[in-house]
DNA sequence: GATCGGGAAGACAGGTCTGTCTAGTCTTGT
DNA sequence: ACAAGACTAGACAGACCTGTCTTCCCGATC
């Protein structure tokens, strides 16, 4: 059984080939990076990727399938250690901030991924995927924490979120997690208060 | 006199190259569009381009300055229709907005731009240009509007500015100029009500 | 021990890229 | 009329790209 691969001993060609394109996508770009340079730091053969993924844009969605998959798991262990909605709703932006400074950290591989595809390819699926989980994961957030219009407020905070990526990456700037955090503090507080102002009026 | 030509008569070649450029560019890319594709495009011969700019990357940065420009001119006339501090404030976002439903809207320049360049390229000189005057902007428009820390409260509305301009592209919807919108009322109102007790306070 | 399949190594094809260079044309000012 | 410079047209070099194909090796299973 040579995929799965939970035993430790040595990692299948094809994790290696995850494991390289990720570092190579993420820091230098989808474009910019050929299958040549991938198989030469995986340690396998170009026959072998192009068994396993078919092209280079299958590898591209693997890649950010694996990303989404990695960020997804990082923030919700991190949204354990919050009791109350609001400090689990605002403990997405503490993940983020985590996230903003590990060592080669360069802002949301899926931005910059979909910044370089071209329309109708299949990065744009993997894109979409991740947007949807962010979306849903603010919306069910600010649903637990009992606002008056949950997707409004998760469209908001979403907003946030993707500014403080392009920021952290733009700026160089890992304290954008904490102004976004600031922001959606205020924004959640401004439509709690909303709220309780309409329960009250009927 | 070949340059300037604000006379109609005929496009310079630089402005021909700049033209072709702005299209081909932010449509589909820096990386993904050829030199060849430019000169095509532009009726113009390459050893032109090269004698005009150096380089790709050069006119690249070139393209990025000259949509820096517009986008400026657009918002600061956008600016001068509203007469109070939250009016133009707000009404940034408005500017946006109306970038968002242009045709052909695909994202902001600078961001793509700058998720394909390789670090340490004129392109991040660019971007870097860019954010600067938003976050002037920001920071000016705040401080007119008596808010208690202007730089604070511009760091969180350029992230707002920075998630619409993402969330227009990825998601396909222009609305997200309205949700910022929203949002950044949201913020300067919050704001202004703490300046407000502090005044009171002290 | 023989067979068989996954993988390694790399040549190769066909195309595209940036940037240079040569040679000729057109416009403009004097 | 003539000179100077801007521009056109396109061949060319050298590198790099994706994807295919062949050849060989090694290890596991019957």
């Amino acid at each position: 059984m040579p995929s799965k691969a939970t035993t430790a001993s040595k990692p299948s060609a094809r994790e290696r080939l995850l494991a390289a394109a990720d570092e190579l996508f993420y820091s230098e770009g989808v474009q910019t990076v050929g299958i040549d340079r991938i198989v030469q730091k995986a340690g396998v053969a170009k026959a072998s990727l192009y068994n396993l993924f078919g092209s280079k844009e299958e590898l591209v969605q693997a890649y950010l399938d694996a990303r989404h998959a990695d960020t997804r798991a990082q923030v919700e262990r991190a949204l354990t250690r919050f009791r109350t909605p609001r400090e689990r709703l605002l403990g997405v932006f503490d993940a983020q901030g985590q996230l903003f400074t590990e060592p080669g950290f360069n802002g949301c591989a899926h931005m910059t991924a979909s910044a370089e595809a071209q329309p109708g390819s299949p990065v744009e699926g993997a894109a979409d995927r991740y947007r949807l989980w962010v979306r849903t994961l603010f919306t069910d957030l600010a649903r637990e924490a009992g606002v008056a219009d949950p997707e409004d407020l998760a469209r908001q905070l979403h907003l946030l979120y993707d500014g403080a990526g392009v920021s952290a990456r733009m700026d160089r700037d890992p304290s954008a997690a904490t102004t976004a955090r600031a922001a959606a503090a205020a924004l959640f507080d401004a439509a709690v208060k909303d709220k309780e102002l309409v329960d009250a009026g009927r």
